[in-house]
DNA sequence: TTCTTTTATGAAATCGATACCATAACCAGC
DNA sequence: GCTGGTTATGGTATCGATTTCATAAAAGAA
């Protein structure tokens, strides 16, 4: 292990010099079928393999990819909608035989200097940045230093010099809002994430919008924003049940809130979907398994986590390309955490 | 970006050989601090930083290890047990400066072809692999390379010459038998995962054990083994429901199983944990919100990661060193899915 | 046959950083 | 003042593969 063939020792085997080895191993049609044969049977005898390392110097390009997300406190790590992603790059990158360089840390501020460390020292040939987030030092670093990026979710600013992938976040949540509505709710709270992020804002907005368009008030005493880890779900659940008005349905951002939401509801004797309808986003695994299952959007994790991988590996082979971005279409998954209002329930409550 | 600064830059300008600014980087004694503080400066100025390829090839050590995991359509990339691991590793290889390079494939043979890439191609200095099976191609063929590496998860042969981090999972499944023996359980069931995999195995034969001790008979018709994702869990109900004498305890290898069973068995009347406790292992953020939230044995999955990545290190900073093997220790969470069994309930039954 | 063109291969510089060996400068000791 | 020993630094080969330029050999044109 410790004794490396090099394409020297090739080459000195096979009587001939170390650029024709380098032509065989590229396929060069330069080369005679006859030395080819020559050549890769004495690289089999001696068992060799190319030295990546070297090639990477010559080439000045590693063919690898570096992962930035967000802090691992956010848990992020934890959540399948990460692994989902993970699995949707992961294979983008095999398809195309680039590798993975993870990084993560336990503030900004290591990050942010792994991501400096690996670009400064040409580690990785470019950077998909998993998160866009306002006060953010990731992002403008590399647009700074003209380094190859693409970001998952939309740029908090210059979207259009920009390339990134994401859902029509907006959207989607107007749709999931009308959705509701069009079971029979009026009565809608949203319990979103932290607003620093572009995507809390962007479904934040799309509930709103989708309220007004029809018509429908809003009791800001419905609306949960922000909730940090250390958020009690039962403290959400008391603020809402002590309210005159219940809402009857409950959109959450994150999927894990939506579970122990719910489960604080049930012990309290609400039930779900007859007195409250659930809906979340992300569509995990973690909606399927949920009891009652989860009525979802569907953001195509996987797919998101491809495209963006692709997208970035398209921009390396061909930096010059205009900087496209992409927006993966999202769906409703119906599931029997939400139902249509019976009108003499929503009298009721 | 694309003009970089290289050692030789600097040296020019401060007037100096490239040596000595290589000494000025590592810090050497033998630079006196005039020296030092002149090529400093000239670093600032051209926004010199160091070529990572460059070191790689002549210190022959890329300070990146290799993680090596389950085919992806095993699921195992979606389970946040992997995700916890991940976390692990990527917090032991961020306090030791190295960086890690991700394996998928979608079949074994894909994989396998990554390992040998990365391996010979000297990509990596050491090798994580994240399970032990029977049949597995990439542990004889790292053996055979002599190349580092460390197995999470006990191999299935020759564990005395390989270095691996696991628990003792026959252990920690008697004492989850023992557990729900404790609570006055006799008839409790299994329900397992694929054989081929050590962890499988160790469990089944700990649960056995367990019940042989306590003198408990075993009827084969409780245990479920090998469930690939494909198995239904209604079937699973069903054909404990139709048994004369349904056992009163259920334990899952996977969390993931132990939802839709139970989600099948509430559908169905059976109330949990009145009538059927049930218990789980690994004790992810899945158990924490399942509803009721399942009693598991806690396997630790973070400090895994965290002990077989800087076991690996270890590994690589002194080769000769001893292999040392790691226990990390199991203890089982008790939560509500769990509970004392009614004398009178288990005699309807 | 001779000259030109094409084809197949070799020699050597290169990528960026490191490390060994050499050496100039300085100081101490006799 | 000369020798011997440090100390600080320079010169250069090296890691393994690629690539440009050069050239010998073979093929084709005259």
């Amino acid at each position: 292990m410790n004794v490396s063939v090099t394409i020297k020792d090739v080459a000195k085997k096979a009587g001939v010099a170390p650029s024709t080895v380098s032509r065989v191993i590229s396929d060069s049609p330069r080369i005679s079928e006859k030395t080819k044969r020559k050549v890769r049977k004495v690289m089999d005898e001696l068992g060799y393999h190319l030295n990546y390392n070297g090639r990477v110097l010559v080439s000045q390009s590693t063919q690898t990819i570096g992962i930035v997300t967000k802090v691992s406190s956010d848990h992020f790590f934890e959540n399948p909608f990460f692994s989902e992603l993970l699995r949707g790059i992961s294979d983008a990158c095999h398809e195309q035989d680039y590798s993975m360089y993870l990084t993560t840390g336990n503030t900004e501020e290591a990050i942010f200097q792994e991501v400096v460390k690996m670009v400064q020292g040409k580690r990785v040939d470019g950077v998909l940045v998993l998160y866009s987030r306002e006060d953010d030092q990731v992002v403008p670093f590399l647009r700074e230093s003209s380094f190859p990026f693409v970001v998952l979710g939309k740029p908090v600013d210059r979207p259009g010099e920009t390339m990134y992938v994401d859902n029509d976040n907006v959207q989607a949540s107007k749709e999931m809002t009308r959705y509701l509505i069009g079971l029979g709710h009026e009565r809608i709270g949203y319990v979103g994430g932290n607003s620093q992020f572009e995507v809390a804002r962007d479904r934040l907005e799309g509930y709103r919008a989708a309220m007004k368009d029809q018509g429908l008030p809003i009791d800001e005493k419905w609306l949960k924003n922000d909730p940090s880890d250390k958020q009690d779900p039962d403290q959400i659940v008391e603020q809402l049940l002590v309210l005159e008005k219940i809402p009857t349905a409950l959109i959450f951002t994150d999927e894990y809130n939506a579970l122990t939401v719910m489960r604080s509801l049930s012990r309290r004797g609400v039930s779900i979907p007859e007195q409250v309808s659930i809906a979340a986003f992300n569509n995990t695994v973690v909606s399927r398994l949920a009891d009652p299952p989860l009525t979802t959007v569907d953001t195509q994790a996987i797919q998101l986590g491809h495209e963006s991988a692709s997208s970035l590996i398209d921009l390396l082979k061909r930096p010059d390309m205009v900087k496209k971005s992409m927006i993966i279409p999202t769906r409703i998954v119906e599931r029997e955490s939400s139902c249509r209002l019976e009108r003499n329930t929503q009298k009721k409550a």
